[in-house]
DNA sequence: TTGAAAGCGCTAACAT
DNA sequence: ATGTTAGCGCTTTCAA
């Protein structure tokens, strides 16, 4: 009985269309569409041409709902423009299309409320993967809430992967691609410790980001390898953008702080830092070493081009997607990704011994 | 009497679950669900709360079989990792949610092959409107694929929308959100032209792509309107990539090429040429001026600061959702958003008076 | 090799 | 305000 007004534009060819003008019935027309299934070769080519003809595409929600399983990953980042992400996107996006799935994007501007809205959303997509990338907020709430949805997702066949971002716990289902932060961060500074310098600045530390934490970690314990410790006032606390990086930068200056290297907490950042540098008349290297993380691909053309930890950002893209897809097979669903140290021109020894 | 063995994961809870744990008809369910029909406040509760027990997510393939409209867009590029690209994706992601919809990722690599075989894809997704970004390929069997789609898109209720590419003819159902190449070119080629540069290079005309064709037409109407025509040996053909301009500019410097300006076709293309200069040890803007297009962020941070043209990505981005969402209400589904010039360091009036 | 029919999870008439 | 029911377009038994 009922039945809602026909749509305004024209309906597009179902399966039934497809059936009627072949002359068959609408379940070999599914089977010519799977593939899987034998059918007639006269048949076959009856339906094709149908299809053809009609201009038949299957409905791919349709297809879902009758079927088991959706074919979409969904990638969630803080901000596609960031060259970081981007690359994480970019092997994310390949690896999906490599498994042949649709990737959804979405993004959250670093809004914690609104990074649970979205995995919310992506249940309902049935996604089966969803992939969070980027550093979380070290808060015990969002921790919570995040572990409830890496069980949700689980019982409702899908998968929480984090990505660059540490395990929530043991127990939680969710598969985990990580790069060694910390690590990453002692080799750089170590890098910097070596070549003489003993006055570092740390700047970028970002409140309550693992990120931030696990590189300050680095940056400490290469300092207590030297038999150091590092200066507080050098740790400057910012944002992971370019202004953030200029302006902690000029107030080391202005403070008429003491240091002759530099750790940025990531490339943009230390983009930022040596705009402030070549301002106040520094020379990098000969006066300031600069260090950044991630390198990007502009870090190479930064004057001077930028000495930084290689993260291999697409790697952990598609690596997150392989994982999450091949999860029954797979088992290991944590990996830690290796990081380098890319020495360029931004680097050098101290001028003064000290 | 059929029904497929049941999933090896435990189900989901659906709106029957819900229904039967609050006591109420699946109708009434539907009704809190979509939250427009009146529900006594005392059952919306029960239900809600059933549902928040039982962890329930609406299907949303189920959603958009039995509903209209799906709420989905979807965005196709070359490449998620050029700065270019990844701004539009922004805009569109950004405009998408406020639309209310989902965005749809998928990238080509250029292959138009690819291209073609995404839109089926986004049909079968039942999105919206699909938005191709970036040049196309100046083929006449490529132009009547598109056709084709842009039909079969509109038979289907969705929409093709060109981003940063040109109409593909006045009876053709699609959405077109440009920007204008070719006074962009001829803008900034005038830039040079009026700070007296006679002998410019265009470097990195990609063969049969519309935005090169464009750009390189508003490069020679410049020169035209200063009296003057453009030298073809300062035309030089390559990609849109930084080692495509670093390697053309070696050349030009190799054959012994005079001239003071570069207009590069785009940004990226620009930092390569930056680097080749320098190598040469030529001074940027003493001994050559250097422009770019695109205003990409980091074209700030290059030394010297690039001079190039504004293309407003962003807005780009979220013009084409914002037309393909309201293609019913918004009468004009073609429009130009403009582009200016952005002088920085790296233009200035050349050495020797020529 | 093909057809008939049930049902995936939901919405929207049509009844109360 | 709430329940009943018929599909949305497809896949998949089951029967022939």
């Amino acid at each position: 009985m009922p039945r809602r007004s026909p749509p305004d534009r024209a309906a597009q060819a179902t399966v039934k269309d497809v059936a009627a003008k072949a002359g068959v019935s609408i379940s070999t027309v599914s089977r010519v569409l799977g593939g899987t299934y034998p059918v007639a070769r006269s048949t076959r080519a009856r339906v094709q041409r149908a299809m053809r003809e009609l201009d038949f595409v299957v409905n791919a929600h349709a297809r879902a709902l009758a079927g088991t399983r959706t074919q979409t990953v969904a990638l969630m980042l803080d901000d596609v423009t960031g060259p970081f992400h981007a690359a994480v996107a970019k092997g994310v996006e390949h690896q999906a299309s490599v498994e042949g799935r649709l990737c959804l994007l979405c993004t959250t501007h670093g809004d914690p409320e609104r990074e649970l809205a979205v995995i919310e959303l992506m249940r309902e997509q049935q996604a089966d993967a969803v992939i969070v990338v980027g550093g979380a907020l070290e808060e015990a709430s969002h921790r919570e809430r995040m572990t409830r949805f890496a069980h949700a997702l689980d019982r409702s066949g899908s998968r929480l992967v984090l990505c660059g971002r540490p395990p929530l716990g043991p127990d939680v289902p969710a598969t985990v691609v990580e790069y060694d932060n910390q690590s990453g961060a002692y080799a750089i500074t170590s890098h910097l410790l070596s070549a003489g310098h003993r006055r570092i600045a740390l700047v970028g530390v970002v409140e309550n980001l693992t990120t931030t934490t696990q590189r300050l970690q680095g940056f400490t314990e290469a300092h207590r390898a030297h038999g150091l410790e590092p200066d507080p006032d050098l740790v400057v606390h910012g944002q992971f953008t370019r202004t953030s990086g200029y302006e902690m930068t000029k107030k080391l200056i202005a403070a008429g702080a003491r240091f002759t290297g530099i750790v940025a907490a990531t490339d943009i950042v230390a983009t930022g830092v040596l705009h402030a540098l070549r301002e106040a008349n520094l020379r990098v290297p000969e006066d300031v070493s600069v260090v950044g993380y991630d390198d990007i691909p502009q870090a190479f053309d930064l004057v001077p081009a930028l000495t930084t930890v290689h993260v291999p950002h697409e790697e952990l893209g598609k690596t997150a997607v392989r994982l999450a897809v091949h999860r029954d097979t797979e088992p290991t669903q944590h990996v830690t990704l290796g990081t380098h140290v890319v020495v360029r021109q931004s680097t050098g020894p101290p001028r003064t011994a000290q």
